[in-house]
DNA sequence: GCCGTTTTCGGCCCGACTGTTTTCAGTCG
């Protein structure tokens, strides 16, 4: 039983209790919990197996949650949901996904009319029998159905949207905001401040000069030519949906207010009540407009610096407000100084027209110049990787030769700059490595990577990877989990040992900074840190355009509390030579 | 159901928008 099923479980629970009975803090627990779950590195199974008191360790973890989490793991069964469902159709809970359908909803066309899933309801608010029912009208009843168009829309399509794709329309949309004259602060919130790995929707906060000019600004936020509908409009925000079915959100703010808003909208929800509860035990309010005393009076606001210092802490940056640690942290004086992109120093897996990319090992080493790094490794596919026109030790050799005449070549022009000789070396489903020993002595750096058989059993799939760790041969284990955003599960195997054999054998795990892939994610950044494995945060470019992914690794990076002692790309060309060395 | 620098009981974040209402409930972020 993964994680992710556990959760989803507690999700399911937190939904039915919602419908079911009145207590909104019981539902509200099993939801938290279901949220830490996710989030979590190491997997409940093995707690489990190894100690189980510790799960009550976890925050929003305790008696009751522990018992359903080792009955989840010894039997696959969960009692509790099981008697929900006896009560309430499963199908509420998709009915629950309808944008405009909360717990109460739900419960009144269940007991009404009897409907049990989105179907049911569709067919009901199409026949017109929804407006009768106490609360709703026939404004709401088409409202609902064309929310349950854009339901099953995004159920086909996947709701979130990668980071490069949110980005773009987010910072076109900020262009356009900031040529409205009233706006005298702009700034894109959300999940894209935090740069989390997939963004839901933009969210845009503004301050105007006067607070008479604010509709100036909603009209133009609505008035976007890109724009498809308009949610919901307002005195300080409005909602639009974009043509390409992205929602964007605007909200208005005063000046004096801008910081305490902007941290509001930042996120993420459990780190935004955390800090208000500390504020309330602080005998403070804090909302969107500011820091509040027990009068009324406004503490602080302007800045996101004011208001954190006023709850006694450091400023806390957005990629670490995930309520994980870092606000005790804050507290103490002790959050991570965070890995920088002015830190990396290169690149240490890009393919050229030798394999699978599009530029040539010459663009690529001056685009790296370019960029400002000191050094580039050249790492294309092996032969097990045909598809991807993968070379055998014969043209591995020739391209080392060509790479030792490209750097001479660089020397003799004064530049301080070094080409790598490398390779991504295929492990083979039984944990060999696809090229010779002798081969592999001879590159400066050898990332494997696993590119095939992905459906493996947890055991074989762990001992497939501690077999390429401990060759000594590779020193970097590229995409570790082959995960890819929205189209490809991670494949299964035990993390944790396999970051426990590569700290002892001293190599370095990559966090691949293609945006489809960002693997390791956040949470396994946390696990190498406390486990001493170096992380290589890489591009895996398959142009000179991709050089540029690196900023979504650093700051996935930097999400995972990693500074710049623990990325290997940070080190010095001389430092770096030190660790590959064998 | 969880949690503890007012606590092992009694709390549990805060506000905007919409539609259906005549002052508010439900939903959402």
């Amino acid at each position: 039983m993964e994680n992710r099923e556990i959760a989803k479980i507690f999700h399911d629970i937190a939904d039915l209790l919602d419908i079911k009975e009145g207590n909104p803090f019981r539902s509200r627990s099993y939801r938290n919990a279901a949220r830490v779950i996710e989030d979590l590195a190491i997997s409940l199974e093995s707690v489990v197996e190894t100690d189980e008191k510790k799960l009550e360790d976890i925050p929003g973890i305790g008696k009751g949650m522990h018992e359903k989490i080792v009955e989840l793991v010894r039997t696959g069964r969960c009692v509790a949901r099981e008697e929900l469902l006896k009560e309430l159709p499963p199908g509420l809970l998709d009915i629950l996904n309808v944008s405009g359908i909360g717990h109460k909803k739900a419960e009144l066309l269940y007991k009404e009319l009897g409907i049990k899933d989105v179907g049911g309801l569709e067919a009901a608010a199409r026949a017109g029998r929804l407006r009768d029912l106490s609360g709703m009208g026939e404004k709401s009843e088409a409202k609902l159905i064309k929310a349950i168009e854009s339901y099953k829309r995004l159920k086909s399509g996947g709701m979130r949207y990668k980071i490069p794709f949110a980005l773009r329309y987010a910072e076109d949309y900020l262009k356009y905001m900031k040529e409205t004259p009233e706006v005298i602060l702009l700034e894109a919130a959300g999940s894209l401040r935090r740069w989390k790995e997939t963004i839901g929707d933009i969210d845009i906060l503004a301050a105007c000069e006067k607070s008479g000019t604010v509709m100036a600004a909603i009209e133009r936020f609505v008035g976007y030519p890109d724009v498809a509908s308009v949610i919901a409009k307002g005195g300080t925000k409005a909602s639009v949906v974009l043509r390409n079915g992205l929602q964007a959100d605007l909200r208005v703010v005063e000046e004096k207010s801008f910081g305490a808003a902007l941290q509001y909208f930042t996120g993420n929800k459990a780190h935004n009540v955390a800090l208000r509860e500390r504020a309330g035990k602080r005998g403070l309010k804090l909302s969107e407009y500011g820091l509040f005393d027990e009068a009324g009076h406004y503490v602080a606001g302007k800045t996101e610096e004011d208001v954190y210092k006023a709850l006694g802490l450091e400023w806390i940056p957005p990629e670490l407000r995930e309520n994980s640690g870092e606000i005790e942290a804050a507290e103490k004086g002790r959050l991570p100084k965070l890995v920088e992109i002015k830190d990396i120093k290169g690149d240490l897996h890009v393919h050229t027209t030798d394999s699978d990319g599009n530029a040539s090992m010459a663009d690529v080493a001056g685009a790296a110049m370019k960029t400002g790094y000191a050094y580039v490794a050249i790492t294309d596919h092996s032969k097990a990787v045909g598809i991807a026109r993968g070379m055998d030790d014969g043209r591995l050799l020739k391209q080392c030769e060509r790479v030792d005449r490209l750097n001479e070549k660089l020397e003799k022009e004064g530049s301080s700059f070094r080409v790598l000789k490398g390779a991504e070396v295929d492990i083979k489903s039984d944990g060999a490595l696809d090229y010779k020993d002798e081969t592999l002595r001879k590159l400066d750096i050898a990332v494997g990577a696993v590119h095939s058989k992905f459906d493996m059993t947890r055991g074989d799939m762990t001992n497939r990877l501690l077999k390429a760790i401990s060759s000594r041969l590779i020193h970097v284990l590229a995409h570790p989990t082959g995960r890819l955003i929205g189209t490809r599960e991670p494949y299964d195997f035990d993390m944790e040992k396999v970051m426990r054999a590569a700290s002892g054998h001293k190599v370095a795990i990559e966090l691949n900074a293609f945006p489809d892939r960002l693997d390791l994610n956040d949470s396994h950044c946390r696990l190498a840190k406390d486990t001493g494995v170096m992380v290589a945060i890489s591009t895996d470019s398959h142009s000179v355009m991709n050089l540029d992914y690196m900023r979504y690794g650093v700051h996935t990076a930097r999400r995972g509390w990693l500074e710049k002692k623990d990325v290997l790309n940070c080190m010095t060309l001389k430092k770096l030579m030190g660790f590959l060395k064998r």
